[in-house]
DNA sequence: ATGCCGACAGGATGTCGA
């Protein structure tokens, strides 16, 4: 079972490109970030006809999640439980039964938080603790349960070409990453780090400044496995060329194969 | 220190991203 997520910075943008992905690497299950459109807007159509169920949860202009599975979707649920009347469209949840069993996978579009020491900072780290509490939460049912998407954190200085220029940036504040390392401390493994240990690994470029043609790149798309999908993790990986082709995203996807 | 690029809404240029 082949899963893969994307943040397509806007699927009205990437539809092309996005389909083009779908015929090449054929995920089960896909997950998207910043789908940028409602859910009327979504080209659900378009992935029906390529053989995928759609769960959309999406916004105007910004943000917006969705899932594209094969197989049909069940107990699907927007939104991180608490917030406060946050009404930013970032997570979203669906369970899939498999060949050999279920997977519970949630696309995951998490607050840049830029500038730090602001109210955005302030949403990005409540929304990793909102995260950090479910999370917890799923791990009694003894579910496999992939946490996938844009964190927007860099999880160390092996994820990026130079941590030096990132000190003050939100992504690789120690608040930050401390918040993903808290995943991994309930028991949640990075399913890239688990098979590819060599640093330099990235999945965002930015458009500007070349960055792209330097390699200078940073880590912020992950995979995070619960202890039962881990246990089912074949292996994992990150879609690069895709960073190279025409109108691409500043992303690229990300991957992993489990034995579901 | 700032822009670089790209997408959005709206209909010029400001906002946002990371």
């Amino acid at each position: 079972m082949r899963i893969a997520s994307w943040n397509v910075n806007s699927i009205k943008a990437r539809l092309a490109a996005a389909k083009e992905w779908l015929s090449e690497t054929a995920p089960d299950i896909v997950c998207m970030q910043e789908i940028k459109c409602t859910d009327d807007a979504f080209p659900r159509l378009e992935f029906e006809d390529m053989g995928y169920n759609c769960a959309v949860h999406g916004q105007k202009s910004y943000n917006g999640v969705a899932i594209l599975s094969k197989r049909p979707m069940e107990d699907v649920s927007p939104r991180l439980p608490g917030g406060n009347g946050d009404d930013h469209a970032r997570y979203l949840e669906a369970a899939i039964t498999c060949d050999k069993g279920m997977v519970r996978v949630a696309s995951i579009y998490a607050p840049n938080g830029n500038p730090i020491g602001t109210d955005k900072f302030r949403y990005k780290l409540d929304w990793h603790a909102r995260l950090a509490t479910h999370a917890q939460e799923l791990l009694p049912a003894e579910e496999p349960v992939v946490l996938m998407g844009d964190y927007n954190v860099i999880p160390g200085p092996e994820d990026v070409y130079e941590p030096k220029n990132w000190l003050t940036d939100a992504l690789y504040q120690p608040e930050s990453r401390a918040a993903l390392r808290r995943l991994e401390n309930l028991g949640y493994t990075d399913a890239i780090r688990a098979c590819h240990a060599e640093p330099h690994l990235y999945t965002f470029w930015d458009y500007t400044a070349g960055c792209w043609q330097k390699n200078r790149g940073i880590r912020i798309d992950h995979i995070m496995l619960s202890p039962q999908a881990a246990d089912r993790l074949v292996t994992s990986g990150i879609n690069k060329h895709m960073r190279g082709r025409e109108r691409p995203s500043d992303h690229v996807p990300v991957w992993c194969e489990l034995d579901i």
